[in-house]
DNA sequence: TATGAATGAGACTTCATTCAT
DNA sequence: TATGAATGAAGTCTCATTCAT
């Protein structure tokens, strides 16, 4: 029981150094004996707790879905009943969404520039969970059309995983700016504007 | 300069090999060698043409960079004076990208999944490329802002930078799609329809 | 006492289990977590009972030594008197040796597969347990020239030698046969007729 | 065309090379890198030449197969028409059999003590082999039976592998005899005798 | 006595790049 | 200019053995 406990934490810690060195070094530039030394064990230890090395990635990436997964999933879609209160909610959203990936710049960094690539089934891994983002934010979508706030001629899915790309491409651009608080408000506001009203005058 | 054109074209049959092997391969798993050997080169050749393995990949990015920048900046912004042109104009656009991206597979494996992470340098690269981009579509918001058929208020280049991550992600989805042309009029309607109009009811 | 039976027994389990994972998968492909994992020890147990992997390897040879060395034993070579008696003799050793192989796959696969070329002093040791064996062959051929139904001119350690030779080729292939029964009587009369008679018309 | 010689040559060199070090310090425990080292070549040299460490090995045991053939089949079975042809036929046969496995010790070590146990595959080569040689001792009873100077009931292809077995023997016993000689000399006799003459007084 | 987590030597293999021909 | 043989750094992974608990 304790034994288990040790061992889930050895997990964790090896899946931490190795979070931290893909996301700095980046997934080819990083060893096994690389993630072994910095936490001053045997590479042959590493070997006991993950199978190889995309073994450990893989379970990096799931790490990098969970997180962002939290703050997809952290509203519930349902209960929105205005575009008033819409609106609010995508920037309740879009603020936790672009703190995390500012807060944990290895997030942006795995996802967006180490993970693609290395494995066709780890692509695949990811666009599903891309495909499980945009359902969430289809939903909201849905619930919109249902209340009468938004278009009931709009296309749900396809919209919604077209957000998704301005709201990732925004996480993304936001994280590697000077002023990362200013871009935020910018592209939150950008994209909501957009969004709601869209460009036209 | 019969000398100069052989040794161009050599260049380019090598960067035509390149680019469709870092295509269906990818990067890492597609050897100097295997370049050489669908030219039937000896592949001490190919180090007369490109210093390494990197500089190539460079080149094949320079070559997916101006495939796409043709298209970008295949229209004029400033001739643009009302919704409905501007409405046209980007439909046009779009056709345009998302029929490259669906006749040129390669295209979008090696931007999309094979070019992150590969080098620092070249992420930049990329990252300035997709700015120049940006720029365009910056142009076109601008140019409706001046014409009084955008909203005067919009933020031209995030919101700019933010159409482009959808028309990416489109492009991207399409590319990868069962269907593609039922998928590229849905992805071209969602999208002009969410610029232009916004989702509210 | 009960402490050393236990222990004993330990040790016999082991045996067993080592004597049939090396026959099955061989000796460079069998881990000392296999052997530990078929008794649901720990491999650090294994320790306890055996010195490391080699020194199980000799233990599981001396058994294979022993029951060989069971049947090459099992008659006694002064008592027979004739030619007929001795026939019946060498048939009765040759259908307990053939029997013992086909009933143990595992015997024929570790002496002729596994352990040549393990370990030069490993070698030494089957070496002389087959002098061993060649000796108990010229007994009987010792004994028949005494009693004069052999030649008193043959060479009777070299010959017992070849006589054995012809022996474990027989029960190799016999094993390893699609119809061991059919096969063991064409080897055991092919051997009998050949020592006794020759092959002179 | 020199080019080539060159590369059958180098080809050559490292068979060479491996065939020793296979024989003097075994398969397990000699490394690629033995290899290279003797022939002052990188060790990635190595693998331009032979896939990788079974392969040279398969490729040494085949120049075991062909060196112990080339005696094998030095014979022709067919002429022989009377015993002491066939006597003085298995003579020449033993002697240079028996001289080949003593002038080169790698021989037997390879054939006897390295190959078994590395590679079922491999095993099953060897296999094939010894069936081939036997089928060539098979010749010689089937025209001793035809020409009527061998017994019309014996079971050829049975006792064409004992005889082998025989000889196998012999040539491993002799190749580690303090003096090879004289058991050269006392095999040959006691292996004839054994064969033509039987065993019975 | 039993355990199994930790270790690290060591082996194989790949491949980008060089350079003599 | 073209070639491809040679190189060796570098990296992944295994597993027998130890030893603290």
């Amino acid at each position: 029981m304790a034994r288990a406990d040790l061992i889930e934490r050895r997990r964790e810690e090896i899946l931490g150094a190795a979070y931290r060195l893909f996301g700095e070094k980046g997934y080819h530039e990083t060893n096994i004996a690389d993630i072994a030394a910095v936490l001053e064990i045997g590479h042959g230890t590493f070997y006991r707790y993950y199978q190889n090395k995309l073994d450990i990635f893989i379970h990096v990436i799931d790490l990098v879905i969970e997180k962002i997964g939290g703050v997809v999933a952290s509203e519930e879609p349902r209960t929105t009943e205005t575009l008033d209160e819409y609106r609010a909610q995508l920037q309740r959203i879009g603020e936790r969404l672009f703190d995390l990936f500012v807060s944990d710049r290895h997030l942006a960094q795995i996802l967006f520039y180490e993970a693609p690539g290395i494995d066709r089934a780890l692509d695949e891994k990811i666009e599903r969970a891309l495909d499980v983002f945009g359902s969430f934010t289809e939903q909201y979508l849905v619930n919109g059309k249902k209340k009468g706030f938004l278009r009931g001629d709009l296309n749900a899915p396809v919209t919604a995983l077209a957000v998704n790309a301005m709201i990732f491409e925004g996480v993304r651009r936001v994280q590697r700016a000077t002023h990362p608080k200013k871009a935020k408000d910018e592209w939150i506001r950008a994209i909501t504007r957009l969004m709601l009203e869209g460009l036209a005058a």
